[in-house]
DNA sequence: TGCCCGATTAACT
DNA sequence: GTTAATCGGGCAA
């Protein structure tokens, strides 16, 4: 069962827990999604809270549509767009298992080690193969797949990692126990 | 226009 | 543990 655009279109807070143990492939390369955050347009650690510019544009858009923008002048990160159009709100993808295209994925970052190729914002990117080219494409249209959940799974949470703003929010979502996540969370 | 800083990563000590 | 790489957004002047 693949995810479709009425899946984003409900608040941030529910999709991104639902969004651990999803399977993503872009061009039939990724794997299963471990680690995610959520950004709300009424939280100041969001692009879109300051209102719309030409960069975070793709986020006051429909829900269902990736927004890839670059972190640091060097990495890309990829985003889902929750919510109504307008909203702004948006689940960053942080970590997946990768299960498919192993050899395109070491390829693409130059390291063997398969814990290594996915585990981070970045490094999710790198290995898919997504940048700004992607940005703005529908998550229902090829490259893009997205394979609904087969299994429960148990998901933990925490705060978020990497900013300055709204630290204390515990929006960051993880699937327990995996190995492939970008730091581990606290017990 | 200029300056500071960031939803990061890898390579250092 | 620290730091360089590297660039667009946001804000001050």
């Amino acid at each position: 069962m693949t995810l479709t655009a009425e899946f984003f279109a409900r608040p941030v807070l529910e999709v991104a827990p639902e969004l651990v143990g999803v399977t993503l492939l872009v061009g039939g390369v990724g794997g299963r999604i471990v680690e995610v955050e959520a950004y709300h347009h009424t939280d100041a650690a969001a692009h879109s809270f300051r209102g719309p510019t030409s960069r975070n544009a793709v986020m006051f858009g429909p829900p269902g549509y990736a927004y890839v923008y670059r972190s640091y002048g060097i990495h890309w990160c990829v985003n889902f767009v929750c919510e109504p159009k307008g909203s702004a709100s948006a689940v960053l993808i942080r970590a997946i298992e990768p299960t498919v295209g192993l050899a395109v994925m070491r390829r693409r970052r130059g390291v063997a080690d398969v814990r290594l190729l996915c585990s981070g914002p970045g490094r999710v990117c790198e290995a898919l193969g997504i940048t700004h080219a992607q940005n703005g494409l529908a998550l229902d249209e090829p490259p893009f797949v997205l394979f609904a959940r087969t299994d429960e799974v148990e998901v933990i949470v925490g705060p978020r990692i990497g900013i300055t703003k709204a630290v204390e929010k515990p929006w960051r979502y993880g699937l327990k126990g995996s190995r492939f996540l970008s730091k581990p969370f606290k017990v």
